[in-house]
DNA sequence: TCAATAGTGTCTGTTAGACATTATGGA
DNA sequence: TCCATAATGTCTAACAGACACTATTGA
């Protein structure tokens, strides 16, 4: 039997409870390991990788994916499920509370918790959430993972479980307003204890480009 | 015959004049475009993509690769010189002055005045040049492009070119200094008319992490 | 002397983060 | 009433960018 060439693998991502938490199918019987990424090879109606993506994004929940990106190839010796010797990874998010297509065979794991996996694949949950960081940092994705209204608590609490750290309340919420991404509704939600929030949607205004400069500061040096 | 399965293609980036250039080779005779981007495809001596990326560069170029990495894969319908259905890309950087190995059919290009070629190799350079620019924000490679010793213009030029805008030169200086990166020698260097500059090194001490927040204003709306 | 480049000092507007305070509900 | 959460105002340190100025060479 030919061995196949490449497989596509979706780490999908959705943040629940308080952690990040990625899409893992359990993995037929007699695999070594029992849950693995979602991966498929590609087919002939797939015109392009991300079709093949999204294919693969489909077949395991049946809420939009607010995006999705590649990550990139892998191909190190590790073993992989496919059996194929180059597995080219995307990344994607899916909005918070959406459920598993099968809930018997596939689970959210919280990425601090993962069962045993592939070394492949574990380097490719890595990288994805490396680059879904990067991605919530740089353009608002943030907003397709709540429902049309959310309070601006709601919104932070996505912001920080994607980029993994504590934000600043005061700061978060002047930057959203020089933005002019949210707009006010005239609806209060009460949660449990506490003052009601507002509800808020997304309704990005014009850009205020302000190309600030040059930074040392991120430099991680080696 | 055989389809082969995927393609190694790497893009060497330079400071070249005032511009980024590319290193483009010249293709077999009888193919619709006269260059290409270097690749080979994987040989079993390769144990990673990385050091099938790593023997591409060194039989184009002697210089040291100052850094490479992954861009991605690219398998768009798109026609490639290989003929192979995937192709995965990596992008690197030599230092300023490196020649090509074979002067003949070899040459550097200005990414902003390419010759013809396969879209997806357009397409590879593209995704590429803003990869390298990424790369040059967040980590001190900039360095490695250049001399030993070396002028503050030197370094701000290799900056400008790779990030492919004008720096502020008091702004620059001072967040070099901030970062403690560089550590000034006792030489000068005159260089044709205007006052001689201050030869440094790179000498990066102990990182001043600072961890300044969230920006909205990156986010570029779609 | 002039032209060109190197290198610095000062000022200002912006903003991240700290801190404090008020507002408003449920328990 | 107490407590938890929402929402906002004020202050400060950091910093990017503008501007101006001095320094030092070759032509």
């Amino acid at each position: 039997m030919r061995r196949p060439t490449f497989s596509v693998d979706v780490v999908l991502l959705t943040p629940l409870d308080r952690h990040l938490a990625v899409l893992l199918v359990r993995s037929p019987e007699g695999s070594a390991e029992r849950w693995s990424l979602p991966w498929s090879l590609g087919k002939a109606t797939d015109a392009t990788l991300e079709d093949t993506a999204s294919r693969v994004a489909r077949s395991v929940v049946t809420a939009q994916v607010a995006w999705m990106d590649q990550v990139g190839a892998f191909a190190d010796s590790r073993r992989h499920p496919s059996d194929a010797e180059l597995s080219i990874a995307f990344v994607g998010a899916v909005p918070v509370g959406t459920l598993t297509r099968d809930s018997d065979d596939s689970a959210w794991f919280p990425v601090v918790e993962l069962p045993a996996l592939s070394p492949r694949q574990r380097a490719i949950i890595e990288a994805s959430t490396d680059a879904a960081r990067l991605k919530i940092d740089s353009t608002p994705v943030a907003f397709r993972l709540l429902p049309q209204r959310f309070t601006l608590s709601d919104l932070q609490r996505v912001y920080e479980i994607m980029l993994g750290r504590r934000l600043h309340k005061a700061s978060f919420r002047r930057a959203l307003q020089a933005a002019t991404l949210v707009e006010p509704t005239d609806e209060w939600r009460s949660e449990g204890r506490g003052r009601p929030a507002q509800l808020y949607r997304y309704a990005p205004k014009r850009r205020r480009r302000v190309r600030r400069g040059l930074r040392f500061d991120g430099i991680s040096l080696n």
